[in-house]
DNA sequence: TTGTACGCGTTATCAC
DNA sequence: GTGATAACGCGTACAA
């Protein structure tokens, strides 16, 4: 029971290796006698071609590779799902690397890819500047997804952050909300971080409401971190001032809601919360979730094509620049208009002027 | 800008191709000077050795080949942090195939890994038993992971369905909890379907409870499915007549959760739900999850051990077995004592008698 | 210690 | 239509 290759089969079938390879990939230059022998002794012998063989033979693998930042993230099967398909309408693989947050990881990522010969590379971690003096000698096109970069064209594929969380800020103004703090991503991250709590600001600029630093809660976009920041915010009154909450991140938001829960808050009757991402999660808890939605399909989708358009065209980078794609905001039942009563047999709310 | 090779390097730093291999394999026994001349000589190229070229010429590719169901599923990602730890530690790679739940994946699955010439095979899909005789002629060890085989003895890791779900149903009853309802996975899933029916239907008949099939929901595992069924369980009468559902997933249990929340129900003061799996998710939800917890990550270690240690030994497949890991019961918030009242300002519970 | 030559499994370029 | 033969990039006896 040794490892068949094309040569075995070639002597099973009584032909040249070179007919059976050809039996492979251009079928209709055999005759059809031939093939059908040949086709019969790859059954009976259980016959797999080697990627590996082949990739070194043609100079392409077929492979494209995967570089995310952590797979226990929510987000990413939302994402990898319609990259997923795009791939494979062009019959292409995926080989998937999970950099775990780490930088480390993240440049074994890239020799990793890089050592398979992937065909291209598409990347959806922050930062990605670090890495472009790399990402230029690996002579492969990336495309970037979910993340951007702030001094080369590579082609990007993501939400206008500041824009996306303005919006949201807009649509809580919109309820009549005024007093609205932030859980923001960690101010190092010049992604969905900064860029963030930049849109809080424009916005709270914009509708010339005032900014209250101590409104500003940070985190790293988990559940956790979610819920300390919201007890940091907490911590100035028992009563908070402001009468909403935006986080960065939907889980963010359900740690804030479930501290809130722990503090005796009601949400939204007390203080509305909204998230941000629109992850399949955000359906699944009570309450529902308001949040801005990222297009992750989309994003995924599109990412994909402009990587493979780019392999297609034997371009060794790529410099399509950032494409914004448009985010909504998506109503559910975290958000809860300020002054007006609710509909059912609840206390109005009253949460002002109480404490601070 | 050509692809450099081994013997670029080689040319380079002024000696020969072999040298340079062994600079990468067995340095010890490269002369110091020479080596750094060529580690040189490779930094400056950007040199990155072919991981297909090596994996063809060893006979192993130190890569462990996982074939999921699907990477959507909220438990995969607790489960493959698991595997990845336990991979890395011997120095391996892994190769993600995605199934996405279906057969014809599935065999594509197996194909594709036998194509990249896995060294080894983590499969967590159920069923298993129809890729039985494909696995067999792939040559290369396989273990179950979260599944197993009725009829061959392959290495498998799981809990013990039918003892875990009795354990839940006991736990309930230890609750005085006597109605008990059931959502079921599918009854075409004998790994995870049938099993956990079979210990609902064990634990009654152990506590001498009345078994009613009109109690018995079924679904694929998802939140909606746990939605549907709720309601059609819940559709018998306005107020169910039992005081405390038990769910075969997580994600279904917070389906339920929201399906009674809809109806004017709340849990788990109107009504008790238990889950089955502990995901991260099951704590970031108000009420939080009871449930019986798999041990995930074990799971996961132990598999890719066992795996490894059949790569080692040069086993073409393997014979340990099914390994049963132990769950256990947590205890959160989604369950409350039946007959006793709540601690808080809560009106007591009143669940019995008023419509049906 | 270092270099030469062959094999790994496949594709591609030739002749036949 | 089919069959030798030379790459592809690397590892490894074997010889030097």
């Amino acid at each position: 029971m040794e490892r068949v290759t094309i040569r075995t089969v070639a002597a099973e079938s009584g032909v040249s290796p070179a007919t059976v390879s050809r039996v492979l990939n251009r079928p209709e230059r055999v005759e059809a006698h031939t093939r059908a022998k040949v086709i019969a002794a790859m059954e009976r012998l259980g016959f797999q071609p080697s990627a590996l063989a082949q990739g070194l033979s043609r100079k392409v693998t077929q492979a494209i590779g995967v570089l995310v930042p952590g797979l226990v993230d929510f987000f990413f099967p939302e994402w990898y799902e319609s990259v997923s398909r795009a791939a494979e309408r062009s019959g292409r693989r995926l080989l998937l690397f999970d950099a775990k947050h780490s930088a480390q990881r993240t440049e074994e990522g890239f020799a990793f890819l890089a050592a398979h010969r992937v065909d291209g590379i598409l990347f959806c971690s922050r930062p990605i500047d670090p890495y472009l003096p790399l990402i230029r000698r690996l002579n492969v096109p990336v495309v970037l997804a979910l993340t951007q970069s702030a001094r080369d064209p590579v082609t990007a594929f993501k939400v206008d952050d500041v824009k996306a969380m303005f919006d949201a800020v807009a649509y809580l103004i919109s309820r009549g909300h005024e007093q609205i703090a932030l859980i923001s991503g960690p101010p190092q991250d010049s992604i969905a971080g900064t860029t963030r709590l930049q849109g809080y600001r424009q916005a709270l600029r914009h509708f010339r409401l005032p900014l209250r630093t101590e409104w500003i809660g940070y985190g790293g976009f988990r559940f956790e971190d979610g819920y300390r920041a919201m007890q940091e915010l907490l911590s100035a009154a028992v009563r908070p001032a402001f009468t909403a909450v935006v986080a960065a991140s939907d889980e963010m938001a359900l740690g804030a809601i479930r501290c809130l829960h722990d503090q005796g808050l009601r949400v939204p009757e007390d203080l509305s919360v909204m998230g941000f991402d629109d992850l399949r999660l955000a359906r699944m808890t009570t309450p529902t979730l308001t949040t801005v939605a990222q297009p992750f399909a989309e994003i995924g989708e599109r990412a994909t094509e402009a990587l493979i358009a780019a392999i297609d065209a034997g371009e060794k980078y790529t410099t399509g620049g950032i494409h914004y794609l448009p985010h909504r905001i998506v109503q559910r039942e975290s958000v809860l208009p300020q002054g007006v009563s609710t509909q059912g047999a609840l206390t109005p709310t009253a949460n002002e002027g109480s404490e601070s």
